[in-house]
RNA sequence: CGGGGCGUCGUAUACCGGUAGUACAUAUGCUUUGGGAGCAUAUUGACUGGGUUCAAUUCCCAGCGCCCCGACCA
């Protein structure tokens, strides 16, 4: 991508926000804040954001079948559960139809899906012999929090992963339940952050008598307090209040969620299953959420410096960011075209800083936007090219082909 | 939901009861070109509604919005 084409503007004189993410999402042009805790994903950012739920969709298509639901739906689907009063939901009515006496509230934004992946799956699996499975999707969620805050990590329309399996027995349920425990922490090492994420026993909420588990990263930023027993390695979410003695405290953040719903949903909407025997038995059912925005946002709190963000490879927008210097000169900027022509033939994702503008902006900009390679193509380098790592600092000049085989 | 702060060019900020200033950005020109370049010129602004006043961007009230702290977060 060029970056004289590219819908990309940073800002040096961005506001500072106390959130890290905030600020440093906002001045490399990732995010755009349209209102409090709703933010537009800008092109680089869709990218990242991209990045992430791509990883977060190949870990879960090995364990369910990828769906699409609604934004809106009835208020009726909400009315069966009784979960209308929560606090958090956005209703949503027609712009007239206040005039043509129609009832408010109509529809609810979905801040969650039980309530319409229940009867979807009722309409479609009712036979023992269709159970167990699973679906899930990547989506846009609504929770009209009391207070949104600190960028992507608490907003109101979010980027939600959500899983719902469902099965003949809670023997069942729970061995499902540790393989997308499995499934979370292979997600979270893939993005760099799966030896700071931690499982957490939390409340079962009205769910459950037992435990929900949350996987929270260890984050100062983080909202969340976690207690982590100094001798097992247990951790505790702190609402489950264990004593202090014994553990250790860290502030993390909640990157997801799992939920043995048991019979909770079924029982609302009738949900039952033929078993061998010709008898009507209810569906046991959990939900399992991952925040893929507010991932984005907790990674940037992890890995970032006082220049900007440095994206771990898996998720960053560009592999590569390709600065071209004296672009008054016709041969070095031939030279970086054909960089550029290479490293794109090779499969390399290149931000091509191709920009008339001044050395230091463009290497600014290449260590605000955290990209992992930053190679630089100038008088100086001649035949070869100069390859800085943003992670270690650490600069080399190479060929372009030795570079190419070594990231490869 | 309680408490605090704030609302001024695209962005970040300053001043002021009577002509609103600066920086960045943007545009043009010249000079620059290995760490957010320099000079010149130009363009662009008082959240909304009400009140006080000869006069309100400034003071007062309300609404809306944003930031921060706390509570909350199935």
């Amino acid at each position: 991508m060029k970056y004289s084409s590219y819908f990309l503007k940073t800002h040096k004189d961005a506001k500072a926000f106390d959130s890290i993410n905030a600020t440093l999402l906002q001045k490399g042009g990732f995010i755009d804040q349209v209102m409090s805790g709703v933010y537009t994903m800008l092109p680089i950012g869709l990218k990242t954001l991209t990045n992430i739920e791509t990883i977060v969709r190949e870990e879960m298509n090995k364990i369910a079948s990828e769906l699409l639901m609604p934004a809106l739906s009835p208020t009726e689907l909400w009315e069966t559960t009784g979960r209308t009063g929560i606090d958090v939901l956005f209703e949503a009515r027609g712009a007239n139809d206040a005039s043509r006496k129609r009832n408010d509230g109509q529809y609810i934004l979905n801040s969650t899906h039980e309530e319409l992946i229940t009867p979807l799956a009722q309409k479609n699996r009712q036979s023992y012999k269709d159970f167990p499975f699973a679906v899930y999707q990547i989506q846009t969620k609504f929770r009209n929090e009391e207070r949104a805050k600190s960028g992507l990590m608490r907003g109101r329309e979010f980027r939600m992963k959500d899983m719902y399996s469902f099965h003949t027995s809670e023997e069942d349920l729970l061995a499902f339940y540790e393989t997308a425990k499995q499934a979370y922490m292979n997600i979270f090492s893939r993005l760099g952050i799966g030896e700071d994420t931690k499982i957490t026993k939390a409340s079962g909420g009205d769910f459950t008598t037992g435990f929900s588990h949350e996987f929270q990263t260890m984050c100062e930023s983080g909202e969340d307090v976690i207690y982590i027993n100094d001798e097992t390695g247990e951790a505790w979410n702190k609402e489950v209040a264990p004593s202090e003695e014994g553990f250790t405290k860290h502030n993390a953040s909640e990157v997801g969620n799992i939920f043995p719903l048991n019979t909770k949903f079924s029982k609302a909407f009738d949900y039952s299953y033929t078993d061998a025997s010709g008898k009507k038995q209810l569906v046991f059912m959990g939900s399992y959420g991952i925040g893929t925005s507010r991932l984005m946002g907790v990674i940037v709190e992890k890995f970032h410096d006082d220049k900007g963000i440095i994206w771990p490879e898996s998720v960053a927008p560009f592999t590569v960011y390709l600065a071209s210097l004296n672009r008054d000169d016709s041969a070095t900027v031939a030279t970086a075209d054909a960089v550029y022509e290479e490293l794109t033939r090779a499969g390399i994702e290149t931000l091509y800083d191709d920009r008339d503008t001044g050395t230091g902006a463009k290497f600014a900009d290449a260590d605000l936007l955290g990209i992992p390679y930053r190679v630089v193509v100038s008088k100086k380098t001649g035949e070869n090219v100069e390859v800085a790592s943003r992670r270690t600092g650490e600069a080399k000049t190479q060929s372009l082909a030795t570079f190419i085989q070594e990231i490869r």
